[in-house]
Parts: structure tokens; sequence; C-alpha cells
RNA sequence: GCUCGGAUGGUGGAAUUGGUAGACACGUUGGACUUAAAAUCCAAUGACCAUUGCGGUCGUGCGGGUUCAAGUCCCGCUCCGAGUACCA
């Protein structure tokens, strides 16, 4: 009895199950869940039956295209667990549902494959990402291919295949060659500003580009030398270089994601970061922020996933100002969507990293607000986001000037303004905004009421809609929209503002300090970027030696010896000869994940022409766009976003014919899983002297390590708790046992046995840590396989455990099963993941009860869309449904259905499921009808139905949820095409016919009894009957009811 | 902090959109079959009270409200989860 779990138990049924067959071989017919499975399995990739056809492959018309896709998956050293295939099986189902509708089906899958976990791999173990990367993806694809999906494989895709990137390059250099119009509200030719620069100079010229662009004439233009001339079209391209913001951390010789930073300091390592300005190429998804807005409406997805986008893009209607400053000739810009406030303005809020900051400052402050800009700089941008608590600034000593009472303003900085939002600096109304008016309070700044009859003693007042504005000059009396208006109007007349609309939106960083993405196309002459030619593409990854940044803190493609760009020969050739005349350094970066993400969707389109063409022209106008994506809610505003961003792009140039690339959007929610916790008794102990550990106490003092882990169950924890104190004194029989435990390994070490040696004690106290164990060694009922966790990790391999019944574990009298030999562990629902040791591994799933109910259970679980924590239990319902439904095929174990005419029963019990599934399918409630399923079969056993006119259409309704004992028992039935081919059963009223209603009957809202009565009942027939019921007259015990309500067909309600 | 979700028996969830709360499963308990176990089948199962039977009270995170009728609508909270711009 060792080496004892779960996984073993649950063989010993398949054992069972395997004998069973044998013994009823001469009819072989029990469900055989493997066998079938894999036949088809076998069958479906031999035949291709799920390939998609292009146009021209159909012989006469055409069927209509119908595109499911998933989305993108990364392929992760873990593998799969069961969170990851549910909504794969989903958008199955539905893939399915739709060809038996009789439409051509295009459901792709391949792989997101570059990334930063391989990389991170990579600079763990020294193997090459492209390695690891495809054992991965052969893993994922083993695991996907148990399932049963319908994919089709022959269109896969992965990101970091140079026959793929070399076409996400080439969309790079599209971007690079564009420049977005406002007129016209598209992308164009950056060819087309050129020519407008050479005849008019760039006045009239209204595009998205950078803020510090100039005006120059036409004249100017041709005299700029070549170098003036790329610098300025790289502030109108689509994409270009910039100066951003970053997350740096000097150790680790690379740039952090937000994610990566826990309080202030880098997760791998616990590394100083600071934030620092760096050159990046950004996408200029800013242009487009009003076009992302308005498309949402057009779009069927869920509104909260709209919302997050609006609220991403983060439109807002008002006024840019400007502030003259004193002494200065400077000017700070700032943006409000309350310029009717302009009269409460009391100070102005700078981030700390505004630029002028230094400039203005005056020397008396200089000190204090380096200092603050140097704390500032520690804290990341989310932390300052969330901090509200903590109100933090300093003055500059400088002033502005309000641009209407003319007053001197005092300028602040403070961390609670971002840089990067907006113009980085506020003006600050302290009465109508409460950040505002907590930084003046704190800070003793007067906060000036410009509402009418409004009292801001305790709060800012936000109000818009009731507010009347006063001691505002020429604005008092007027409501919030008219003083809006009006004090736009007078800022514009002294040139001190204008209208202005402003997007949260920021322009996209897009270059990475990695090694692991697309390379740019891009090579340096002169300091500036130069495209390499698109014939020339794919520019492939160099290799390099190590995948870490380069010493002095270049990326790490700063490694490739043969990383330079000759231009004559079009080749990448050695660094050595670069010369800056015909051969320029490359570009160091890569590309982010959301690189290659952002258009592989029209990549499955094409199927032949891939070379040519990221997809053809035909492909394109066949298929549109994706009728169904299905994924994670995460990527609501990242991927989502930027997949909008570059389709729409696309279109604009002429290379797409859609501009939305995802017309349905369905969210599925996480599987969370059950981890279990054993509890580890930790005790210590302390030197004679409190607090006065010497060094020499300190090596006296027994380690932790030098004990047996001493573990206690679920029981026991609850009943001790956290910390037990005093132990010694405690009544609790559990305790006491631990105590004695304790004693008995000290006497084995002889802890105190240390003749001359300072004294030590044991603490009083006993601290109760819960630790995770790995969930395949606890069975359904919450009990731990002892040896198998003693076994798991060399660290538990003397531990010790105090059993439910308080007594101490022995290997030979307390196995696991035996009466009171239980260790019940604790369970907790948390997110599946390796670390927490609570992941089920699908292929397990299918290993014990089959891809038909893996799919079938996953489904049932609950809502798509909803997180919900994952019990293997509860399979063995829908196995039983299985066993169920194969059943009903089969008489005695033999194959049998009758030819006879269904009873109107099963027929009615047929057609209540048709509609029910339809109905849910197309709403993407899947658990409901798993549930509509279960209750057919029931109904259908207990008519003791076995007609082919219902068993036949029955089959096919399951056939997208279980296709893999639909299709043997279609086989079976006499069929010798896939059942994925046969047309979907057609719902018919008739069958359904009611004529009575069992009509629920309450007294003041509450049911009291049922009626059946006819449907034909007028409203006051109902009431004449009901009233007549002698259980009414009981329930109103000779009273008048004050009211009758009855409404036909639904129900009775009575008011006493 | 901000934005978006969520909360219903011991558990996962259902409820035709304001009309019989707890469908369908899991689990638990009891029973049948069996030498026994597994498998299978049958029955009970929200809590409490009552019980020979009829039955009654409470009950959808909390506090209010609207209504003949509220899990569902309105107002105010609490707690949990996700996202928050370089994880994918």
């Amino acid at each position: 009895m060792t080496d004892y779990n779960i996984l073993k138990l649950t063989s010993i049924n398949i054992i069972n199950i395997t004998f069973a067959k044998i013994e009823f071989q001469d009819n072989d017919m029990a469900y055989n869940f493997k066998d079938i499975e894999s036949k088809w399995q076998k069958r479906w990739a031999d035949n291709q039956t799920f390939k998609a056809k292009q146009k021209t492959d159909f012989e006469g018309e055409p069927k209509p295209p119908f595109y499911v896709l998933d989305m993108f998956p990364y392929p992760s050293g873990a593998g799969l667990h069961v969170g990851h295939p549910l909504g794969y099986i989903a958008s199955d189902i539905y893939a399915r549902y739709k060809r038996h509708k009789g439409f051509n089906v295009l459901h792709p899958q391949g792989y997101d494959s570059f990334g930063l976990p391989a990389e991170q791999y990579a600079i763990q173990t020294g193997q090459h990402p492209a390695k690891t990367t495809e054992v991965n993806i052969k893993r994922y694809r083993e695991q996907l291919d148990k399932i049963g999906f319908s994919f089709d494989w022959s269109r896969e895709v992965r990101t970091s295949d140079p026959n793929y990137y070399k076409w996400t390059q080439w969309i790079f250099i599209q971007l690079f060659n564009s420049y977005y119009c406002l007129d016209s509200q598209q992308a164009r030719s950056i060819d087309e500003l050129i020519s407008v620069f050479t005849e008019e100079g760039n006045s009239k010229i209204n595009a998205a580009c950078d803020d510090d662009v100039t005006e120059f004439s036409a004249e100017e233009w041709l005299n700029y030398s070549e170098n003036q001339q790329q610098e300025i079209l790289l502030k109108y391209r689509l994409t270009y270089l910039a100066e951003t913001e970053v997350n740096w951390c000097p150790q680790l010789g690379t740039v952090l994601a937000n994610d990566e930073i826990v309080n202030g300091v880098s997760e791998r390592g616990g590394y100083l970061v600071v934030r620092k300005k760096m050159k990046q190429w950004s996408m200029r998804i800013s242009a487009y922020a009003e076009r992302l807005l308005s498309g949402l409406e057009k779009l069927d997805w869920t509104d909260s996933l709209k919302e997050s986008q609006r609220n991403w893009i983060g439109k807002s209607v008002g006024a840019q100002l400007k502030f003259e400053i004193q002494n200065s000739k400077h000017i700070i810009e700032t943006f409000t969507t309350r310029p009717d406030t302009i009269f409460g303005v009391s100070f102005l809020t700078l981030a700390p990293e505004h630029e002028l900051v230094m400039e203005i400052t005056t020397p008396e402050q200089k000190s204090v607000v380096e200092d603050y800009i140097k704390t500032s700089a520690k804290r990341s941008e989310r932390e300052r986001m969330a901090d509200v608590k903590n109100i933090t600034g300093v003055f500059t000593g400088a002033f502005a000037k309000h641009p209407l009472s003319k007053e001197p303003i005092p300028i602040w900085i403070g961390d609670y303004v971002l840089a990067g939002y907006g113009t980085g600096a506020v003006m600050a109304v302290p009465c109508g905004d409460q950040r505002d008016y907590d930084f003046a309070k704190h800070f003793n700044i007067p906060i000036p009421n410009v509402f009418e009859n409004i009292d801001i003693s305790e709060n800012a007042h936000a109000d818009k809609t009731q507010t009347i504005i006063a001691n505002s000059d020429f604005l008092n009396g007027l409501n919030v929209k008219d003083a809006i208006s009006k004090a736009i109007e007078a800022l514009e007349e002294i040139d001190a503002g204008k209208a202005k609309i402003n997007y949260r939106l920021r322009d996209a960083v897009f270059s990475r300090q990695r090694y692991w993405g697309e390379p740019f196309p891009v090579y340096y002459k002169n300091g500036l970027p130069k495209m390499i030619e698109e014939k020339h593409l794919p520019l492939k990854l160099p290799e390099i030696n190590e995948y870490l940044p380069t010493e002095d803190g270049a990326p790490p493609l700063g490694r490739a010896t043969n990383w330079a760009w000759d231009s004559e020969k079009n080749e990448v050739v050695s660094n050595d000869l670069i010369d800056d005349k015909t051969v320029f350094p490359l570009e160091l970066n890569t590309m982010p994940g959301w690189a290659g993400s952002s258009w592989y969707m029209f990549r499955y389109m094409e199927t032949e022409n891939r070379k040519d063409n990221f997809a053809s022209k035909e492909a394109l106008e066949y298929w549109q766009n994706v009728d169904l994506y299905l994924g994670g809610s995460e990527h609501a505003t990242g991927h989502l976003l930027y997949s909008r961003f570059w389709t729409k792009f696309l279109k604009d140039r002429g290379y797409l014919n859609v501009d939305e690339p995802f017309k349905k959007l369905i969210n599925q929610g996480m599987i969370l899983g059950e981890s279990a916790f054993v509890y580890r008794v930790e005790w210590h102990y302390i030197g004679e002297n409190w607090g006065e550990v010497s060094e020499e106490d300190e090596s006296e003092i027994p380690r932790k390590s030098e004990f047996p882990n001493l573990y206690v169950s679920r029981a026991l924890f609850s009943e001790m708790g956290r910390y037990v104190k005093n132990y010694k004194e405690s009544s609790l029989k559990s305790v006491q046992i631990i105590s004695e435990k304790i004693d008995s390994l000290e006497k084995e070490l002889k802890i105190f046995e240390r003749p001359g040696k300072t004294k030590i004690s044991r603490s009083l106290s006993l601290a109760i840590t819960p630790v995770h164990v790995n969930v395949s060694f606890v069975n359904t009922s919450n009990e731990l396989d002892i040896e198998g966790f003693k076994n798991w990790r060399p660290e538990f391999s003397e531990a010790e455990f105090i059993l439910d019944n308080g007594k101490l574990y022995d290997a030979d009298s307390s196995p696991l099963g035996k009466p009171d030999g239980a260790f019940t562990v604790s369970r907790e629902v948390e997110k599946m993941s390796k670390s927490k040791y609570n992941v089920v591994n699908p292929d397990d799933i299918c290993e014990e009860y089959g891809a038909d109910s893996l799919r079938l259970y996953e489904m049932f679980l609950g809502p798509i869309d909803q997180a919900k924590p994952w019990n293997t239990a509860g399979l063995s319902g829908v196995f039983n449904f299985l066993k169920k439904l194969w059943k009903l095929y089969h008489q005695d174990e033999v194959f049998s259905i009758s030819e006879e005419k269904a009873s109107k029963e099963s027929l009615k019990t047929l057609h209540k499921t048709i509609r029910k599934v339809t109905e849910d399918i197309e709403n993407f409630s899947f658990n409901t009808s798993v549930s509509t399923f279960m209750i057919c079969v029931n109904e259908l056993t207990q008519q003791k139905c076995n007609n082919r006119e219902i068993l036949e259409p029955l089959a096919i309704l399951i056939a997208p949820y279980a296709p893999h004992i639909a299709e043997e028992l279609w086989e079976k039935m006499g069929h010798k095409n896939s059942i994925s081919t046969a047309e979907y059963p057609v719902f018919e009223e008739k069958f359904l016919k009611e004529d009575t209603k069992t009509y629920p009957v309450s007294f003041n809202g509450k049911m009291r009894f049922t009626l059946d009565l006819s449907l034909d009942l007028s409203k006051e027939e109902v009431e004449k009957i009901v009233m007549a019921d002698e259980r009414t007259q009981k329930q109103l015990e000779g009273q008048k009811p004050k009211k009758v309500i009855v409404v036909p067909g639904k129900i009775v309600n009575i008011v006493k």
C-alpha cells in the first residue's frame, strides 16, 4: 500500500470497464469511449473532414462562409490545463452546429509563439526559444487532438515562423509609410504628404502628428536637408520613434512591465526600478481613437466589453488652456473638461516628469523638488494612480498667471498627475474635483467656491447637471453647459485656450528590449531609421550566444555579431563591415507580443497563396472577417484594440475590405482550481535571554530543517486555529499529542543535552501554517495519500502526520481507506496554476472518462462567461449520461433500434429538446443545453423509446457536444458519411401543442397549490373555478378576497 | 483609486426576463441486486417547526423601496474576481 493515489484508484475502474467489455465480447456493445474516440479522431484526420473550402473549391453554388476563431493561444511550457479548452470546446460546438446548418465553416488554430516565457526559460537554461517553443507546440497539439476539435489544421500559423513574420514586418513598413489624414479620417501614403509639403508646406495639413511640429513653407521644406526632412516625416508616420517613459531596471538591464514590478522593485531578483525615458518605436493608435470608439456601435460584443474599450479610449470633450508663467517665456498647457470652473483655479499641478519642472523651479525650491522627483521616479504608475491616501507634492516656487483674472497661481508638482496622461499638467479646481480638493486641503491652498449655494466645506462638488456658476465674473448665473461654451469663447478671444477633444488612449509603445520577437525591418543611416525593401523580407532573427542584454545595456540583439545591413547587396552581414556608407547597423529592439496577433485572423483565410500575400484578395473577399471570436476578457483592451487598429489601417490602405476584425465576440470565464492544504505545525527556540540572542546562541538554536515536519489535518486545524498560545496548558487532545510528539523529537535529536552550552528553550506558542499539496494526492473525499505526499518532494520524506482521529500516522497500521485512518486536507478555490499545485490535466480526464465527457462537463459546469471552480468528482454525472444515451440505442447490449413510428410522447420530448437546444446554442448557453439533453435522455429512457425517428435526430443534436459517440451511433444506424455532414433537425411546433396548464394558485404572492385547467378558459372562467376550489376557501378562511389576478396561461394570485 | 464583472441549498448551477425559487447534476443518506466490492437501479435531500396525516414559518450577500407578485426593477452598502497600457 505505498504509492496509492486517486489516479491509481480510478485506473482500477478502467480495468473493470475493460473486463466488462471482454465479458460481452460476443456482442461488444458497451460504451467503450477509448476505442470510439481514437477511431473517429483518426478518421477525421485521415479524411480531412473539417477542412474548410475556399470559394473556388465549390463546383456549384458555394456555401455561405462562417468563420469561428479562438483567441490565439500562447504555447506555454506548462501545457494545457482543463481551463484552457473551455473556450475551444464552446467554439467547436458552435462551429459544428453551423456545419449542420449548411455553412462552410472556417475553424482554424495556430500559435502565438513569440513571447516572454520562452525567452525567460532560454535565459535560465540556455536553450534556444525556438526549440522549447517547438516542444511546447508539439505537446499542445497532442493535448488538443485528444479533445476531438474540428480544427482545420491545414491552415495553422505560427507567429515565430519567418514566413509568417515576413508579413508582420511588411505591415510595419506599411505603417511607417503612412500618415493619418484627419480631414478624410483615414491613413494615406506618406508620399502624398511629401508632395503637399513640397507644394505648400505643412500649414494647411490636418494630420495626426507629434505635438512639437512647427510650421514650415514649401520653400523651407525644400531647403531642409534629407535628414531634417526625415525627422519631420517621422513626426507624422503611423509608426515612429519617440522618447517614451519606461520602467527601467539597471541591474537586469531591461525594461519591465508594471506587472513585473512588486513594491517598486523587480519581481525577479528584487532590484531597483526607475522610470526613465527611452527612444522607442510607437504606434500612432491615437489617430484612430474616434473610429475605434464609434466602430464599437456596430459590433455584436457584450456591453461590458465595449464599455471597457470606451473607457480605455476615454474620450473627453473640453478645452486646452494655456497658462503663462511669471518671469518665464514658457507656457503650461492643460486640458480640462470643466472650463466653466476656470475662476476656481487656485493652483496648477505638474507631473514630476513634466519637462518644464526644472526650468521653472526657483533656486530656493530646487533641492526639495529634485528630491521629490527622485522619489516619485521609484513609484510605478499604477501605484501612483491607486494611492489616494497619501497626498504628496511640492511647491516649485513659480507662479502662473490666470488667463482671465490675471491673478498669480502657484505651480506645484504632485505624482497624482501622470506625465503620459493628457498634457501632464492639471489646472486644479479644488471646489470641483475631489483630488484637487484633497491636495489643497493638505497643503493649505485656498479653495475658492465658484458654485451658487453649494457647501464645499467638506467635499468638492462635481455635479454638472443642477449647478449654477458663481464668483466667476461673466460666467455668474450660468448653468454648466452654457458656462463651458462661454468660457471657451472668452479664452479663444485672448488666445489662451480652445475647445478640444481629448482621448485617454495613448500611442502604443512597440519596441521590446527582448530577443524572442519579430525583428524590425529597420537599419539606421545617420541615426535615422530606414526600411528594408519589401522584396528582401523576411529579416530573420539572428542567432546569439546568450539571451540577456549586453553589458552596456543594449537589447539582446546587441550580442549578434552578424547584425548589419548591406544596402547594396541587400543582405545581413557582419557587424565588422559597418561603415555607415553602404553597411549600416540594424535595429536591436524586437516587436511586442501583440504584433503577430493583430492580423493573424486574416492569414487563416489564405491557403495556397501565402507566399506572395498576407492573404489573397479572393480569400479576403469570401471570408470577410471573423463571425464569432471566443476568448478571455483579459484581452479587452490590449489585443482587441490593437487588432481593430491594424484592421482599420489595412482597410484604409486598400489591403482589406472590412474595417472590423471580429463581428461577434464571447468572453469565456476562467476555470478555477481547488487547491488542497495541509497544515504544518511550527515551533521555535529561544536563547536564555529574550531579545539578546548572541551569535553563539544563534548557532546553538536548532533550525527548523533539523526536524521532520509535523503536519496536522484540516480537522485539527479548525480546532486549533492559526496560533496556539501556551499550548502546554491546552485542554485539546490534539494539541497534547503535538506536544508529546515534539518532546519525543527533541529527545531523539538531543536538543537540550548540550552540556556547557547556553541554555535554550522552546517557545510557548505554536504557529500552524497552511501548505499547498498537489491535488493529485487527494481523493474525492479530500483525504490525503500520505505516502504519495511523502514521496513528492524530499522535504516531505521524513514528515510526520497527525490524523483526523488525533493519532499519529503509521504507514503499517493506518493506511488510507481503512476506517479511522483518514487525514483530511482543506480545500480552497484559487486560480489554476502550477505553483498552487491545483492543476488538472485534460489528458487525464480523457483517459479516465473520454473526450466527450470532458467536453460535456466543461460546458455543464456553468455559463461560459463566468468563472467557476473545477471539480473532477462531478464528471461522473455527464459520464453516466453518455452511458444512458448509448443504452437508448441498444437492447441488452446489442445495437438495436426500431423502424416503427415513435410515440406522441417521444416526439414531444424530441421536439422540446430541439427547440431548447437550438435556442441555447444560439445564445451560447451551453450549460443549459447539456441539462436539456439529460432531461431528454431521462425521458426517452422512461418511455423505452428506441425509434429511429427519434434517435437519429437526437444523435445530430448531440453531435456538436459529444461528436465521437454521435459519429459511432450514426455509423451504427447505417450511415456512410460523417455525422458532421448531416442536416440539423427541424423543430415542429405541432408536437408540443398543450391544451392544459398547471396553474400555480398564490395567495398574497405565495404559491399554495396548483390546479390543472384548460388553456381555452377565459380569465373569468379561470377565476370562477379557482374561487370554487375548496383549497381556496380554506386559505381564505371565510374572508372575501380583496382582489383576484388571473394571467391566463401563467398564474393566479389572490390578495387576501 | 478608476473601470468592468459577480454573489441563489453541503457543491456546480437553473429559473420562459416581474409570475410555482432550487431544473439538471455532484455529494450525502437509506434501500434493491451481490458471498463481497464495483457497476446499475429505486427513494429522500434548502433550513427550521410539526408529524399519524394535513401542514406551517423563514429563505436568492446586507439595508431600504416600488408592485397583486421581486433572485429579477429602483436607491444605498458589503464582500469577491478581472483589467489598469512591456504577461499572453
